[in-house]
DNA sequence: GGGCGAATAAAATTTCTATTCCAACCAGGG
DNA sequence: CCCTGGTTGGAATAGAAATTTTATTCGCCC
């Protein structure tokens, strides 16, 4: 009632240890139960909570008031980000940090911008290494590895990654094929794909038509197909040998590529080891 | 109604991939949502999670009985235990990640390379938001913002990071050509620059010789000249405008691209907000 | 193009939950 | 022993949320 109350999580949990002692004895039964099940304070209905710690409904609303809060909900509301942002935090996390960055002053200078959007791959990059299943790109690296031939395919924002590892590929001496579309002749370039070979197409959401043409068709002639893309429900991915998820981090209404830059390139480094030839080279440029 | 209902969170991830396409429209639209945001069918209630998947409550319902469940709370319930679970599980994932690390034989496995990738990049783009002098981005974001036509130029292994401009600055409106030097007429292309306009030039190492021919020709006609390149040093420095230096992480010698492309991608919307057309698109490709 | 059935939206209903309130309770001091 | 401060338990209440019911729309087949 008295003092402001608690915000964060971890303010919270501060000031139960501290006020515990001051508490009634019912009450203490409360903090006690709290501290050792911060899950069940999160999801559990009052009722609920006060049968687990024994107690009556109305001693958990107590509770809550003894902390200044207006009502159980508030005080629920807390554990309720604990345990949002210990899970998955990742899109929670990039959200509050354009919240909370979009609308300071500085945002808006260039060098505020470059700190959002550095902050923002990094944070993108830490869960790319922990999202990503091991087994699922060891399928990837192997189906790459493995084929007599590599297509590329990507369109429109997709097109920078496929292009850095037409690259990269041929500095490994894999044999490495942009499917560009140039002069429209993507189903031209397209059409000698076959079961041998392996497509690797990465495709991000308005998912462009010609990148889903050539899937389908990759399909239709047992063409082993990577897929990287930011959903499992994408239309890309219903056809893929091997799909790997990604998500980048999304600032100003602009998505970015890091992520999947690194995955991309991690991917072809994991080939020209399978090959032999991942070190090989001095330079590239 | 007709099935048993998923009672783990993975079942139930399965299960709606697996019948994703047999669903109406409106439940597909559901399922996209539970997939994306899974934290939010967890702690959300049902008014809340229909406003933001853009459905009506009822819908939600229907999509909970879909799957065998009785309503929409015994769904909920399945998502809570995955909270629950991964919350716990979530330090144990970072104990795993730190100790890998310290295992050099796993270096060579893909998920080994792509963590030393994400972790090199990090590293990288702290750097970067460090590194880079603000009254020099901003002298180049303006150069940019305050050109009739933003001309771009990269071969080899920055090709990717202006081909990545070309597509954004496409985005905000901004009239940008990307000088790709397709069928050998890069100098056709280039020709064209007048002094209202700005080159913006990427180039790293051994320094393709076919921008450097750009950049020569640029500044002989008083075209203001944006470089973002590797070294103060570098033959392209010299004829710069502007000049932003940049360093890349590199292993498994190959040198990574992330801090350049997060510089661009600063850069873009950099321009953009000088433009007034910042965030101004709901999405991008 | 008109009628049929499924899918959806909106309103109405029911269920359940948080909260309030007050009587009973307990401890300590007169 | 009884009063007095705070504390507790449990019924009552107000409100919100899930669910059901009812119209309406939409898509499809004849």
């Amino acid at each position: 009632m008295e003092t402001q109350a608690p915000e964060t999580p971890g303010e919270l949990q501060r000031r139960i240890l501290a006020d515990y002692k001051n508490l009634s004895k019912r009450l203490q039964q409360i903090a006690q139960f709290a501290v050792d099940h911060p899950n069940d304070m999160a999801l559990e209905t009052t009722a609920t909570i006060a049968e687990r710690a024994g107690v009556q409904p109305s001693a958990i609303i107590r509770f809550a008031k003894a902390f200044g809060y207006s009502g159980f909900s508030e005080l629920q509301r807390v554990y309720q980000t604990r345990l949002a942002e210990s899970a998955s935090s990742y899109s929670e996390r990039l959200r509050r940090l354009r919240r909370d960055e979009e609308n300071a002053t500085e945002s808006v200078t260039p060098q505020g911008v470059l700190r959002q959007f550095c902050q923002a791959n990094r944070i993108s990059l830490e869960h790319l290494a922990a999202d990503i299943a091991p087994a699922t790109l060891e399928r990837a690296a192997q189906c790459l590895a493995g084929a007599q031939r590599i297509y590329l395919c990507g369109q429109r924002r997709s097109f920078p990654v496929v292009a850095y590892m037409a690259y990269a590929l041929g500095q490994i001496d894999a044999d490495a094929v942009l499917l560009d579309g140039l002069g429209g002749m993507l189903g031209q370039q397209a059409v000698r794909m076959n079961a041998a070979d392996v497509l690797f197409a990465v495709s991000f959401h308005p998912y462009a038509e010609e990148t889903a043409d050539v899937i389908r068709r990759a399909d239709e002639h047992n063409v082993p197909i990577v897929v990287l893309t930011d959903s499992p429900l994408s239309p890309v991915a219903a056809h893929a040998t091997v799909c790997l998820e990604i998500h980048d981090a999304e600032l100003h209404n602009f998505r970015s590529l890091t992520a999947s830059m690194c995955l991309a390139q991690a991917l072809t480094v994991s080939v020209g080891l399978a090959l032999g030839r991942g070190d090989a080279e001095s330079d590239n440029g």
